[in-house]
DNA sequence: CTTGACCTTGACGTTGCGTCAACTTCTACA
DNA sequence: TGTAGAAGTTGACGCAACGTCAAGGTCAAG
């Protein structure tokens, strides 16, 4: 007793061309395949198809299917794995989500957050790549988990602090004095001390390249118009580039 | 002033292959394309690349970014309805999650899950395809929902009744007597009663085709092993596919 | 002039099928 | 028995967002 394709998937819940699929990379082959070409399926492979949209059902992919079909992988251990994924997801799910709704509270506020937010508390996705390659993931997740899991004060804070040190800058580029003078590299250690709190930066960090990566950092704020724009434009950046600079020639 | 094209990608924390990309479909053009070929991108593509960039990192998809780009749609609806769907995979996450973890526990409790316990509480999957084919996709996730939503008691109550149930037709099957005989039908009238404590059978819904729905059921008792198991086997799944099909053509 | 770094345009791979397209086979009815 | 319509077959493209070669031009430095 056996079923055509169409039949088998409606019994089992699925469609026809899932099973021609399955077929095509070999998770389930019909019993039967008639002089026509038709496949058929009998009660085993309805069977062993029911296993597979079960677990397909609990979030697996087609190869881990296979293996567990095959015995060479216990479902529990095939499953306990699965689930590590999947909480991993929902964490990641749910920060985005968390995210999201920061953004769009900031937009109803009418905050501009493209220019002026996106430096609140030191853009990190800034420099991901560069983290990323330097340091590992872990350091841009560390620094990532970081500003997401301050508390709304914390925060505050630190916006506070960035700001202050914003005005300090653009004071001292205001007022004419020299990006090597006593003042201004002041201004510059106290900025990398103030980088020294973002975790992922190299800064945080021992052994890294701290110096390249300060004076990189300078020509940034110079290059993109919303980090000149913390520095009182093009010009306060430059001076802010030029201090950091200095400082780090002679310092770091 | 403008960089060229890996220069802007590490600046914005992205690839050269993602920004080809991004060309290619048209969502960042390079500010100037040189006599070479070279792609070179300035200021304003730097600050257009990380709004795209910060979005992306939200979760929007790169056509939803053309269109917050081009002005077609306001940031804050765009995000609200991305967040609409985040909130949908969460809760599709969470309850996959908890799938997932009674499937490891009931393994590890020894339950022949691919057996026995896909029958406990009915198999909705089974009628997945049917069920959302005949009254929509609301019906199989209001069935999904319902079992998953169930406390532990609950679910133990109705395995009993499923079982008891079971029971008696097995003992009914073995006592020799008629399919259309009185005791046979009672036990029909009974099932599909039971049936009709099931969330997206026809059989609990108005209008429905009841009568070719619990035909068709007592087949597939038959037609797949695992069902008859629980019916004592394929002569008993025959029994009641049986009694099934005359009370049915009978009263339904 | 050579070497190496950087650029270009294809084009395939990824995940799990949905969806035509073009054609053959089976089933049922006049 | 001719034929329509349902169902079957094998390709092959599409999707999301790039990663990853491959093969070959361009540029800056020694």
């Amino acid at each position: 007793m056996d079923w055509s394709i169409q039949e088998i998937a409606k019994l089992a819940g699925t469609t026809s061309r899932a099973l021609r699929h399955y077929d095509d990379i070999g998770l389930l082959e019909p019993s039967r395949i008639g002089s026509n070409g038709y496949r058929y399926y009998d009660g085993a492979a309805l069977v062993r198809l029911q296993r597979i949209l079960l677990l397909r059902e609990l979030g697996l992919g087609l190869p881990a299917i296979a293996d567990v079909l095959a015995g060479e992988t216990a479902e529990t251990r095939a499953l306990a794995g699965h689930l590590g994924w999947l909480r991993q997801e929902q964490d990641r799910l749910a920060r985005q989500i968390a995210s999201v709704e920061r953004t769009i509270e900031a937009l109803e506020g009418g905050e501009e957050i493209m220019a002026k937010d996106m430096f609140d508390g030191f853009d990190h996705t800034q420099y991901r790549e560069e983290v990323e390659q330097r340091w590992g993931p872990e350091a841009y997740a560390a620094g990532d988990r970081w500003w997401r899991g301050m508390r709304d004060d914390e925060r505050q804070a630190w916006k506070e602090r960035t700001a202050a040190l914003g005005r300090d800058w653009i004071a001292a580029a205001e007022s004419g004095v020299a990006p090597g003078g006593a003042e201004a590299q002041e201004l510059a250690r106290r900025h990398v001390e103030w980088l020294a709190g973002v975790p992922g930066t190299p800064a945080s960090q021992a052994g890294g390249d701290v110096k390249g990566y300060v004076i990189g950092l300078g020509e940034m704020y110079v290059a993109d118009e919303r980090f000149a724009a913390n520095y009182g434009g093009e010009a306060g950046a430059a001076f802010v580039r030029d201090a950091l600079r200095v400082y780090a020639e002679a310092n770091l």
